[in-house]
DNA sequence: GTGAAAGCGCTAACAA
DNA sequence: TTGTTAGCGCTTTCAC
């Protein structure tokens, strides 16, 4: 049984006496054709494994059923996240996905961004690499009439469908929490000041706080620049070893609380009963070290899955159709590292 | 300048008077087309932005310049790095990567299977699942003539180019590290004795000793079945507190060795002088706790690439061409877990 | 209810 | 050196 040549309509067209257009319509079930004739072709094509070439399917349709996906990087807990929702999603409605990395390189992500358009997928999903400041790249994609959208790293004057995570809302609920466990000094160890996310963070730390009458001195935030482990240890003892330490310290991300929670070990200063620890992100590690981190779980998999429904629906309607955006909500994991 | 249509070569040919063929041609560089009509037809088509149309090339090729990569798991550092290291290699060679996941399931393997025959990709790399026994779904890709290269999680009688990594040699690796930083009474925590890889690993050790003239008694060695920090942890307690303690302990993998520590840091035992630790597969942990913790490195990002030369290769070579199989080294990595 | 035929955009064998 | 033509496998309009 030499599979050289592989079963075309023509073939079974010939074979059963019909012409290709029957035979076309009635593996469609069209309801033109009757009921003998498709059961006849359909039986036909099952006994003999018929497959269509999608190749020509897709030209035919101008069509590939594939859809792009560029992140920054892979190997990264976060983005394989991402990449597993938009596979499921994509793959329930009959999309292929093809990743390419952009490496938070802008120049990668051209080169990437090219080759998708050259391919000729149905549609884009992006997030956008830490160099990114400007998206010609991308609007070749909408003059191509391809859809985008925007997850996660976004460029907000962009206009496609954006789907984000809310941060304000994790660290809301981070530090309300906190304050709930009777911790009355929170202090925050954030991010860079140009950075949306740790602005947001920011924010929801500063918010819980007044909500709840509260306070806090200068001293209790903290800056990193790279958000290190060993900024966390550093900045912990700055707060620790000074006048007014706090009793608990909310980080914008878990490595930068997993170095405060090293320090305060080493310090022999009891978590949570003497201080509390809340990280973000939801790393691995937070459920691996001991006592467990609290933190903030960003939600990838559903960000990746609701980034493919809007794209598909982009894909489908057209890219008049208006632009949603779409924030998720973190939620907050409390584990061993809080008061219970 | 509305981009409804595409241009295409029957435009270009007919706004310059060409035959069609000679258009094609003269894109491709053709030697029988003159300097003159190459110039006249290249500059034109810059000019007005002519992209091929893939969509048609392919069709007319039957090639799609994409290949499928089925991974068990996405959301793994070591998968990721698989998967980077293919998106790399294939990229440079101008293949797209379509990804799927198969969950660790047969069922789910064979779900993506049939949808990347139905995709016509020109190739596959796989990793299987743990639950795969049988590779039915796999040999239909052959009987298409699509070539298919195992890597990682492979079955060693479904005759495709395999990649792997060296398991004994980097367990050897690490324990005659051990021997040679002086530590005489080596324990392993293997795991499973039906999986290849703890069976290569334990080999690694048991080999090591050998070579040095040392023997490990049958209560050195302990079985984990499922590979957690909680398995490490009661392990190195069943150890240390039996009458002829280890004064090292070689584990199958870093979450175990995780356990190990966290067990001998509670006790105070001290890492490494008292105790050398070296754990397999260079998880992200092994940075972040203290202190750091040795292990072996198995080189995912170097196998995604191999797996994918070998299977361009096959591409353009044929079913028909030797089914190379290659073993990668695994690399020991020193850090603060082992005597210096 | 079924068939004939055109055509998607491109390539390549053959002709001129 | 260039043009003509057929055809890849499928969908779809139109005719019977």
């Amino acid at each position: 049984m030499s599979e050289k040549h592989q079963l075309t309509l023509k073939d079974i067209a010939k074979e059963l006496g019909l012409a290709v257009s029957t035979v076309s319509r009635a593996l469609k079930s069209h309801p033109d054709i009757s009921e003998e004739t498709i059961k006849l072709v359909k039986d036909y094509a099952e006994k003999h494994h018929y497959v269509p070439n999608l190749l020509a399917v897709n030209f035919r349709k101008s069509k590939t059923f594939n859809i792009g996906l560029i992140i920054p990087e892979l190997v990264h807990q976060f983005f394989s996240s991402i990449i597993s929702g938009v596979l499921s999603e994509s793959n329930a409605h009959g999309y292929n996905v093809m990743i390419c990395q952009s490496n938070e390189h802008v120049e990668d992500e051209k080169k990437v961004a090219k080759a998708l358009l050259n391919s000729r997928v149905d549609g884009v999903i992006i997030s956008l690499s830490n160099e990114t400041t400007e998206v010609a790249h991308l609007e070749e994609f909408l003059a191509a009439e391809i859809p985008v959208v925007q997850v996660d790293k976004i460029i907000e004057t962009f206009d496609t469908p954006k789907v984000i995570v809310n941060d304000f809302s994790g660290a809301h609920q981070a530090v309300t929490e906190l304050i709930k466990k009777g911790y009355h000094k929170v202090a925050h160890i954030r991010g860079r000041l140009n950075v949306q996310h740790s602005n947001e963070r920011f924010r929801g730390y500063a918010e819980a706080l007044k909500e709840h009458g509260k306070d806090y001195p200068d001293s209790y935030v903290k800056i990193c620049k790279d958000l290190t482990k060993e900024e966390g240890y550093e900045f912990a003892k700055s707060l620790m070893e000074s006048k007014n330490p706090p009793d608990a310290i909310f980080c914008v991300t878990d490595l930068v609380a997993l170095g405060v929670m090293q320090y305060l070990k080493q310090h022999h200063i009891h978590v949570p009963d003497e201080v509390g620890v809340i990280g973000f992100s939801n790393w691995q590690l937070g459920e691996i070290i001991s006592p467990t981190l609290s933190t903030v779980h960003q939600p990838g998999f559903e960000l990746g899955e609701k980034a493919t429904s809007l794209l598909i629906e982009k894909i489908n309607n057209g890219l008049a159709s208006p632009n949603e955006q779409v924030v998720l909500d973190a939620d907050l994991i409390v584990r061993e590292s809080v008061r219970s």
